[in-house]
DNA sequence: TCGTAATATTGCAATATTACGATGATAAAA
DNA sequence: TTTTATCATCGTAATATTGCAATATTACGA
C-alpha cells in the first residue's frame, strides 16, 4: 500500500505522468526557466538565485537530468548546463498530444 | 524541512507546477484519457477499468476536480463525469507557452 | 602536493502522496 | 420499509518526495 501502482497502466499513460512529474515541482520548473535564459549555467548560480541548498538543486538537477532534458558538460571545475532541445521537444510533443486526443474524444 | 517552498517562487512558476503535478500520476492521466472516451462517466466503471479501490479513484477524481477540470453532475445515484474543456485548453495553452518561452530563450 | 571552489552524494527529518478498508449519505429498486 | 448501488470522506499504513547538513569527489591553481 502508498506506493503508485505503475504495473497497471499502459506505457503511454505511465510516459505522460512520467514527463508531467519532472515539472510538477516549481524548483525544476524554475531551474529550467533560469537555465534556458542563460549562457550555460552553473549550480552556484542556482543556489543564489532560488534560494534552495546547493544539496537540494544538485538533487533536482539530476531528476531533470534523469529525463534526459540536460546535456552538461564540465567548464573547469564548473559545471555549464544546457537543455537537451530535442527530448525536451519530444515532451512538449508527447504532452501536447495527450491534450489533444482527450480533447478529440471528450463529449 | 520536507516540505516544498512555493512562497520562493512567482506565481507563473508555481501554477505550471501545479498544473504538470495534476498529470503527473498514472492514475490520473487515464481517468481523464477514459472519461473523454465515455459520454459521461461513473465511478464503479472507472474502478473496474483502472483496478484502482473506489476510495483511491474517487480520491484521484477530486485532486483533478480541485484543478477545476472536471464538471461533474448526479444522474439518480450515479455521477456523470466531464471534463471542462475550456479549463483543459487553459492548462494546454499554458503548458505549451512554458515550452515555447522556455525554447525561445534557449542557448 | 596542498588548498580551495564547485558539484555530487549520503543520511536523515519533515512532509506529502498513494492506497485502501470502514463508514455514512443518498437515491433508486425491490 | 428494506435492500442495494454509487460515491465521498475519514483514518491510517506504506511509500515517496523535499530539503538540508555533513561529507565526498573533482578539477584547478599556487
Amino acid at each position: 500500500m502508498g506506493a503508485t501502482k505503475r504495473f497497471i497502466y499502459n506505457q503511454s499513460i505511465n510516459e505522460i505522468a512520467n514527463i508531467a512529474k519532472v515539472f510538477a515541482h516549481p524548483a525544476r520548473v524554475a531551474i529550467l526557466k533560469y537555465i534556458s535564459e542563460q549562457e550555460g549555467c552553473i549550480n552556484n548560480d542556482l543556489v543564489d538565485e532560488i534560494g534552495l541548498s546547493q544539496a537540494t538543486i544538485s538533487q533536482h538537477l539530476s531528476v531533470i537530468g534523469d529525463a534526459g532534458l540536460l546535456k552538461g558538460r564540465f567548464e573547469g571545475k564548473k559545471k555549464c548546463y544546457c537543455i537537451n532541445i530535442e527530448r525536451f521537444e519530444e515532451f512538449q510533443i508527447l504532452l501536447n498530444s495527450f491534450f489533444i486526443k482527450t480533447k478529440t474524444n471528450c463529449c
